[in-house]
DNA sequence: ACCCAGGTGGCCC
DNA sequence: GGGCCACATGGG
């Protein structure tokens, strides 16, 4: 079965699902603060954790930095993770305080590799966290890879690994073909992955093929890949 | 009672 | 440079 080209699939997903208008955050530290929130989480919980740290109005670089770190864990407590949670959000806030005084144009007005490699030096700063404060929080051009991205591809049968950067590369490069505008890009990295994430969510669960539902079936050989999935580890002790 | 969620860092080899 | 594992709450 022919492997559609990654805009046709773009259009096919928005016109499934519609616009998702992500961020869902209204400024760019609760952006950054959710980023690091979201992390192997549904977003549902980091939603209350949000709420929480809003009421106490903590959800600006300046309030998270000076924070006492038991109320964070307290309030962070609903995006699971909180311990590390906490540390790394009061972490990041810290230093975008002490350098940048908590100005995050400053922080976000430079070379965007230089951006990156600062944020991936932040500890609790991975790849895809990194990217989805630069694309949502900073509007800066570049494709956010997430589990969901790799995973969809395989299903659809499109050959790709699994390293961060060479899936990022792929899209980036066959969507340079059509769109060369910076804030175009930004604009439709910002709707694709939001709208792989919808998919995902949706259709493209783990251990499963591709559900027959899915609005890409007719366009996908259905059911490959399936020998791709891996079971994530998920086991640690938790004795409660 | 499972399985999973918009990952990351720290080990070990 | 890969393959495990810990981290944790809440929903299906």
């Amino acid at each position: 079965m022919r492997i559609p080209n990654l805009l046709e699939l773009y259009h096919k997903l928005l016109n499934h699902f519609g616009s998702q208008h992500w961020w869902p955050g209204d400024s760019p530290s609760e952006v950054i603060i959710g980023a690091i929130l979201t992390q192997q989480t549904a977003w549902k919980n980091v939603e209350k954790a949000i709420l929480n740290l809003k009421k106490e109005k903590l959800l600006t670089v300046e309030g998270i930095a000076n924070a006492d770190i038991a109320l964070l864990q307290k309030l962070v407590r609903p995006a699971g993770y909180y311990n590390q949670k906490s540390k790394r959000i009061k972490n990041v806030c810290k230093y975008l305080l002490k350098k940048y005084d908590a100005n995050l144009d400053t922080f976000f007005d430079r070379d965007i590799k230089a951006i990156r490699n600062e944020l991936l030096d932040m500890n609790g700063i991975g790849p895809e966290t990194a990217d989805s404060i630069l694309l949502y929080a900073g509007n800066l051009p570049i494709f956010v890879v997430d589990a969901y991205t790799i995973r969809v591809c395989k299903r659809l049968g499109i050959k790709i690994g699994d390293d961060y950067e060479e899936v990022q590369r792929f899209f980036e490069k066959n969507l340079s073909k059509n769109e060369k505008s910076i804030s175009k890009k930004v604009k439709l990295y910002n709707e694709y992955h939001a709208l792989i994430v919808a998919l995902g969510k949706n259709y493209c669960k783990n251990k499963k093929p591709l559900c027959e539902m899915c609005p890409l079936v007719d366009v996908c050989d259905y059911g490959r890949g399936i020998k791709h999935m891996k079971k994530r580890p998920q086991k640690y002790s938790n004795n409660n």
